[in-house]
DNA sequence: ATAGCTGCAAAGTCTTTGCATGTGT
DNA sequence: ACACATGCAAAGACTTTGCAGCTAT
């Protein structure tokens, strides 16, 4: 069910240099929020973001997690997701994402799939338009595979379920 | 530049009528919030909505926006936009979203320019991952045509601008 | 008559910010 | 050394909610 491959093996720069790469100064914290963001595809949130660095760092404020967070964006280490709570992606590759009304997970949908299709629709946009379009975002909703199994079992009828 | 033709001519239930339809009680607060949103093609905040309401019933509270907004997107008269700050849009036509980076305008992209793309994109992403989708959206963002037009008169010389 | 709305104000949730202190370069 | 980060807590922005009094049906 996994559409794109892990990011990390197919590798960028470790944390470390990827952040003086760009002049920001390597600091336990921040660090530590790359490498959690990097190393989920779950599209965090802060909140889960920062539990998951104070496993390490204990003393880590939410503060700072929002402000490394902030800065991780704009340095375009990280993209951030809309929605009324922010969520974090530490896949910067292009793709776009697919949400489960069901669950609420939120998938990656690869490049390959939909680039043609999706570079043909900025073109007629635009042509059409006269916008610039410098780059879109596409949000897939429905059910996953998961939920789908779920759903159509129950339909099926409540006669062997997991062991009582 | 509007790419979708105005949703009042072409014409649905007047607002009274829509409300009546979903068995939603037909109140003045409530009317006026939907012809509000229905109104424009300005993608506006529960804020804005409010300041319009009130100038016909000064009393309204910025609650009973909130709460008839999201009455609104239940019964699906009103469709809500993703982003930090709630959007709402009164077109509940199949349509995407162009937002220009420079001025923050947010326009509507209509259905026949990008529904065949977009089916099949839907078509491949359902097919290769085994996901149902059941709707989808695309935002598209750059450079609306007033801001490049702009940016090009900036370019070409600071020599005659508004008089000084 | 009565279920449903409303205004008002208080409370919630998520996010940002000010400040004194600590730290990477 | 010194600019930049951090922890802490307070403040902000936006949205939801409780409640007592109206109102559409």
């Amino acid at each position: 069910m996994r559409i794109i491959p892990k990011n990390r093996p197919s590798g960028h720069a470790g944390s470390g240099a990827a952040l003086r790469e760009r002049g920001l100064r390597l600091t336990g914290p921040r660090r530590m929020v790359l490498e959690v963001v990097r190393g989920t595809e779950s599209h965090p949130t802060a909140e889960w973001v920062h539990q998951m660095v104070r496993r390490r760092l204990p003393r880590v404020s939410l503060g700072t997690v929002y402000r490394n967070l902030r800065m991780l964006v704009t340095a375009g280490l990280v993209k951030e997701l809309p929605g009324p709570h922010a969520r974090f992606d530490g896949n910067t590759s292009e793709h776009h994402h697919f949400t489960c009304l069901a669950c609420g997970v939120i998938m990656d949908v690869a490049g390959p799939v939909t680039e043609p299709h999706s570079r043909a629709l900025c073109g007629r946009v635009a042509a059409q338009s006269g916008l610039r379009v410098t780059h879109h975002r596409i949000e897939f909703f429905g059910r996953c595979a998961a939920c789908q199994r779920r759903s159509a079992r129950r339909r099926a009828g409540p006669g062997r379920r997991r062991a009582p």
